[in-house]
DNA sequence: ACTCTGTGCAACCATCGGTTGCGCGTAGGT
DNA sequence: ACCTACGCGCAACCGATGGTTGCACAGAGT
């Protein structure tokens, strides 16, 4: 019923890089960018581009630590994530099965 | 427990524009590029491209009508697309899950 | 026949995902 | 204290993509 959809938030998962690099983020918590590099197939600079756009949209925050930057996932903004990503399902999904209906009664007249 | 995400897939239904006209399809099935173009703060050549991609992909269909060129959702690949979004988000949803109940265990030790 | 409307095609532009190459700071080994 | 080496940031560059404008063409309506 929320429909509200973010943008921003919505395309930064859109991009199967960055989606990788939030797996990789949840089950490696505290990867930087040479380490999350070393796991995908672009280089460090590619990965730290990416981790830049999570972290404008807030799905990853970054704490210095010693020379090294630590990536962590925001367990908020990731939830609002999947809640939009079930919105936008569950809408489609509504569609299909009121379409379905249809056909179907078309098929099996009412009476 | 699939995993197995189409990134093309995914990557037609990443952007905010082709998401929209997804949505225009599915209430006002038939659509022309011309006529959703009105709907969208896009130029119709921009509407043809992305209906393009939403074609290659498999999410829409185009069938010639005398001069015009109606597009229709196609509901087996919507409905695969809304499953890919219903497994990244359990996926993570369960993430979210397992680190929260961790956290939990550590507040309140399990005995 | 003439016009309107819907398409397609092409050129062009900005942004983005990706690369290479460089320079800098800081942690560690000796 | 030194020097190495590792992790990082910045900049230039490249191809693909989302967007635009402009034009040329085809099919209906009058």
């Amino acid at each position: 019923m929320t429909g509200a959809v973010d943008d921003d938030l919505w395309s930064a998962i859109g991009d199967p890089t960055r989606r990788r690099l939030v797996d990789l983020l949840l089950a490696d918590d505290g990867g930087t960018a040479t380490s999350l590099s070393e796991q995908l197939p672009v280089t460090r600079q590619a990965v730290t581009k990416h981790l830049g756009v999570l972290d404008r949209v807030g799905l990853v925050h970054a704490t210095p630590s010693g020379r090294e930057r630590r990536y962590r996932v925001d367990d908020e903004q990731l939830a609002r994530a999947v809640a939009q990503l079930a919105d936008v399902g569950a809408a489609w999904d509504a569609r299909l099965r009121r379409i379905k209906r249809i056909a179907e009664s078309i098929q099996h007249p009412a009476k």
